[in-house]
DNA sequence: TATCTCGATTTATTATGATAAATTCTGAGG
DNA sequence: CCTCAGAATTTATCATAATAAATCGAGATA
């Protein structure tokens, strides 16, 4: 990303600033991004039409929808028809914003090991700062998904629908994390791994003494957090990490290289 | 030291929860990225031109145009005009990736003091492992940056030049960073910190004694990465966020509500 | 009165064709 | 061999028109 090589001089005696060379639509929807700011305009909050935003910026009907469709694929706009209808700001959302990312991580080879190495990080400390600060409804949320499966799964389909749910479970800690990025972040690992696909034998094999450590751990887990004891909770997560990543990079499989559509 | 192989695989079993229609141009950009994911496509490699994605598609010009609008807001693709132009599969770039989930955040408001838990969490681990694994270049570019302001900042202007000096030297480190997914988080929060809009008077009163501690922890660290300190890394890191959230915190400040456009 | 249906209205959606702009290719002239 | 003016190719933009979707209101119906 360094490194400005030597870059190939534009033999035409032309303007330089071809990269400035934007599309037209692009540049509405620059204007119309610029627009909101200014406004302070939230979610909901309506646009112009599309008649108005063609004799506003001077352009055809076709660039406008382009632009349009610009914003509305970074999530940041919704056009709906009829009466009323036309465009209006609407927040990302969170899946959005995963998938997004995701496309972005899609040309990377991300290994389980460099997200187990952000997991062991961040988890932990999560739990631990979750720990008595949790409202009585999350706590029966977690509870209820610890208690979800007990039995240890008798086929590969039902090992793999324990190992989602138990990602389930840590997306659903993470939305309880007031600090929103740190939530986002864990709930992306969680959603990389749900899309893992595998090839082997990972879920070939149920393995009665995972499952019933993985079980313990959200148990107990569920309890510490319960009682606020921060260290309890801090503990029993790096440890269940631990074993999740021993557990999985034994297995030979892949990460899905999809695109994470909406 | 590399990683065990992480790589593509075929598409999941598509859904189908008719709930949301989505529109023409939406839909063909969704069959264009199914068709990139089962080709296995990377960087460069050519998409049909919009001819013949009319044809294939059965759809209007403007249709396959605002489909292609879509794809390239996301980074997935570029498009080019005159002989041997047309679109192309273009990795998503991290500018972009960054700008997009800018996008999202832009809607939460994201504390200070949210940054400063993940970074306090995430920084000194990175250079724990960064240390005695640099080459011999990235190390002279962090000792340059890191002795790039011999004095302290005389006007509130050069002090936040310095301050972002500091955290383009953070996202120098991230770079190097061998876990993608770790050295994206920790850039992503730098950019969002350089974006900070100041309220008050947070570069109103250059403090010397900031400036030192600092610069001498920027010069250490280098000094504990040169020689494979880990631990001394790791504690100097862990103390510059420390000290860097205290100065923040002091102070009255407003993260940029803008949107992030590349 | 309440509600349902139907049609008019508003707005975006899709389609078609023409022209402009950018890029590469070609070949004539030096 | 080089250069540079067209020609060819492909996307970019514009203009116009027909179509579809959502909403609203008037009247029919219960």
């Amino acid at each position: 990303m360094k490194k400005s090589t030597v870059q190939p001089i534009n033999p035409k005696i032309t303007d330089a600033p071809r990269a400035l060379k934007r599309s037209r639509p692009v540049q509405v929807a620059d204007q119309i991004k610029r627009w909101v700011v200014e406004r302070d305009l939230r979610k909901g909050d309506k646009l112009p039409n599309e008649a108005a935003m063609i004799a506003q910026f001077g352009v055809s009907k076709g660039t406008v929808r382009e632009a349009m469709r610009i914003l509305e694929a970074q999530g940041l706009t919704v056009t709906k028809t009829g009466p009323g209808g036309g465009s209006s700001v609407g927040e990302v959302s969170k899946d959005r914003a995963m998938s997004l990312l995701g496309n972005y991580f899609y040309f990377k080879d991300l290994s389980l090991s460099d997200i187990y190495e952000m997991r062991k990080l961040l988890e932990p400390e999560l739990v631990a700062k979750l720990a008595g600060n949790l409202d009585a409804e999350t706590l029966s949320d977690l509870r209820e998904m610890a208690h979800q499966h007990p039995e240890p799964a008798q086929t590969p389909e039902e090992e793999k629908q324990q190992h989602i749910s138990s990602l389930v479970f840590h997306a659903r800690l993470a939305d309880a994390a007031d600090n929103d990025l740190m939530g986002f972040v864990i709930s992306f690992m969680a959603r990389i791994l749900s899309d893992l696909t595998v090839y082997r034998r990972l879920y070939a094999t149920p393995n009665k003494e995972l499952w019933a450590r993985g079980r313990t751990h959200q148990i107990d887990l569920v309890e510490a957090l319960e009682k606020g004891d921060s260290a309890r909770a801090r503990a029993i997560m790096l440890s269940h990490m631990e074993g999740a990543e021993r557990m999985m990079n034994v297995q030979e499989m892949r990460i899905t290289r999809e695109f994470m559509a909406e």
